[in-house]
Order: structure tokens, then C-alpha cells, then sequence
DNA sequence: AGACGCATTTGACGCAAATCAAAGCCGCAG
DNA sequence: CTGCGGCTTTGATTTGCGTCAAATGCGTCT
């Protein structure tokens, strides 16, 4: 299936039936509070899987950035994969336990990191992950708005500009377009970024 | 297995040998900086599993907060178990799954909640927590020192225990002890947590 | 009982990031 | 080309929470 850009596919609270693995494409997770605050607990890109959940509503919902392409399984035919392939579900705790581990150094990062070391580690972690699909380039691609990456590291798009621009100033970064940043000095980047990660 | 109160059973980045199972006693779970910044990922009370790292070293370190019991099982041990018994992987996905959902509930919070939405949510998730085990009781029971509490919260002890006060004096809660606290109007507390939960 | 040590509470003050506001920048439709 | 609407950047000001400091409470050891 596929979703355009913009376009909810998972919402927050609706029931959980079905189960999605993304094929192309990238999409935000996230909680929102009743005012409208929002969180977004992370970037879903290809290979990624959706809504692995317990309980019988989903926890988040989850839009489209770029045009996303994913597959949609319900339930059942979920459970029914999982007793016939009983490596799936081997493959599906693997995958638990990485996410798990990945949510944790983001709770770190928002409890404890000043915004600077925020945007310094989520640039690095963006350069990772871009850096495993194409060979290793200093240039990280931003699918995604700058209010976007504040809901992710809990602060406002004020504040991530700003700190984009300091960084720049410092010779770290370079910003040729909004969406596009080079990094320039990984290893000061790195040092900005508060941890050994 | 033991660990006495403040004993460390787990230290981040040591080589994941073993798989731990926390049997009574509570454990608080965390990540560090190299300045001595802490984040608290979680308390790990009875039935708790530990130690599910696909990496080859922990990604956090456990602490008895009261004496711990646990169950020890060496990662070789695990995978035996895991081929031997069928339904022990899909309880541990369900499981990573749980904490999955609760780790980005706890995103909400350090991101986009104030700090009097933390203390009030963090007192009804312990209230939850402790009603499972006994009945409905208005008391809930902080094992955890104010530095704890702050540390999972991503305040200070200073703001915490300020919190706390202003809720005593808006009489949504009472503290007879500080490691006891009397939830007297859960619904004025519930909004006060800033969310549907 | 007295006193030491540690956790907690309370108070005064400062600052990092939020808020409020306005000016670029840029892609796109006409 | 030009004007509109969005995202982004930059600036001025405010504020919630952190920091620094001191007092209070309480369990424990002698």
C-alpha cells in the first residue's frame, strides 16, 4: 500500500488490527496530549515494522514525511505468519530489543542532554543511518521539518534553528540547504553531543 | 541470586554475558553520561526480565534500590531455553513489547510535559503499579529516593520535592512519610498528569 | 538520650530555552 | 515574472526550572 506525504495511516488510540512493515519511504511516530503537544518517538524508514502491539489500540500514530510504501497485514494473518515461521518471531524480538535500546538513549537524551548536545546527537545518529544505506558521505539528508525534528528532541523549532546556525558558526556544520547538512568535523560534532555514542 | 540495597548487578557497556530475571525487590535501571549525568529508564520490580541485548554489551546499568532476588541465566543458557520452550520467546515479545509502549509514553513525558505533569503522572503510574499487587488502596509507596524519582523524571530533587508540596497544598495528595504518599483526589491528580491515562 | 550523617525541604537567584514577534527565503501557481 | 503561502531564520523578552545555599527532619550508632 502506499500513503502520500502527510497522510495518517496509524492513529493514536484507534484499534490495533493491523501490523506494517515499510517498504520505502519515511514516516513519524508519535503521542500527542489532548492540547496538542506533540512527541515524536521516532523516524520510520524501509524495513521498519509497525504496530506490534499488546494492548487492542495502537500507542502512537504514524504519518507519512516522504511518500512511504508499506505492507499491511492484519492480526490474525500476523499470528498465523508467526506459527508457521517461527524464525519471524526470533527476527521480530531481535527487532524489539533495538528499538528498546534505542528508546532508552532517547530518554537519555531527552531528560538529561542540553539542546545543543540534542541536535549534535541527532545528526550524528541521522549521519549513521544514512551512512548504512549509501557508502560513508559527510552529507545527512532531513526528510523531515524542523518542527519535526523539535517534537522529536523535545524542544521548538526556535531552538533547533538556532542551534543549527550556532553549530554552523562553529565550523561543525555546514547547511547548504535546509533539508541538507554536511558535516564538516565529525569528531567535534561528537564531542558536542555529551556521550560516548 | 542477591544484590543488597544500592549493590550494581548490571554495568552499562560491560559484555552482556547473562540474562537476569528480578524475582522481589525493586532495581532502577539507567544510563549515564560521562559527567555523571543519569537517566532513569526504569524500575524493575518482581516478574521483570533484564539483560535482552541483541548488542554484545549492556546498554544500561541496574541498581538495587530495596534487596533484589533475581535469577541469573548465562546468554547460552537463554538461547537453550529459548529452542527448548517455544513459548518463552513469544512471552519475552511480549514483554519487549510492553516496555516498548511505556518507553515512548515516557518520551511524552520527559519531551512535552511540565514538571508537575511528570510528579502527578509518575505518582498514578506508581499507584497502578502498586494496586496490582495489593488491592485498591489510595497509598502509594516510593521505594525510590527523591534523587531517584528526579532522575527519571529528567527534574531536579529540588523540583520534586517542591512538586509534591504543591500538590499537598492543593490537597491532591497527602505525604505522611516522603517515601509514602496518599493520593486524596485521583481525578484532580489525573488532571494535573496532562493526559487521557 | 545525644549527636552524627544523610535525605528532604525551603528559599533566593540565575539562566537556558520557551514564547512572542517579525523578517527572510523559496517553491509554485497564475 | 510576480505574488502568495509555507517553512525557516533571527531578534527581543519572559519564565520554568536549575543552581546554589541553608535549614529541617529522621534513622542509627554509641
Amino acid at each position: 500500500m502506499t500513503a502520500e506525504a502527510g497522510r495518517t495511516f496509524v492513529n493514536e488510540g484507534d484499534s490495533a488490527d493491523n501490523f506494517f512493515n515499510i517498504t520505502s519511504g519515511t514516516a513519524r511516530l508519535f503521542k500527542s496530549l489532548p492540547d496538542g503537544r506533540r512527541q515524536i518517538t521516532g523516524f520510520a524508514g524501509r524495513g521498519h515494522f509497525l504496530g506490534l502491539a499488546v494492548s487492542n489500540s495502537y500507542a502512537f500514530s504514524a504519518e507519512a514525511i516522504e511518500p512511504v510504501q508499506y505492507c499491511r497485514f492484519s492480526r490474525i494473518k500476523l499470528r498465523q505468519m508467526l506459527d508457521d515461521f517461527p524464525a519471524l518471531e526470533k527476527r521480530l524480538l531481535e527487532v524489539a530489543s533495538n528499538e528498546l535500546v534505542a528508546a532508552q538513549e532517547q530518554m537519555l537524551l531527552l531528560g538529561r542532554k542540553t539542546a545543543r548536545e540534542r541536535v549534535a546527537s541527532f545528526l550524528l545518529s541521522r549521519k549513521l543511518e544514512t551512512a548504512a544505506c549509501i557508502s560513508t558521505t559527510p552529507h545527512v539528508h532531513l526528510p523531515m521539518t524542523r518542527s519535526d525534528i523539535a517534537d522529536y528532541l523535545g524542544l521548538t523549532i526556535e531552538t533547533v534553528s538556532r542551534t543549527l546556525t550556532s553549530l554552523k558558526a562553529d565550523k561543525l556544520i555546514g547547511i547548504p540547504h535546509p533539508a541538507e547538512i554536511v558535516v564538516l568535523n565529525q569528531t567535534g560534532l561528537a564531542a558536542q553531543a555529551g556521550g560516548y555514542n
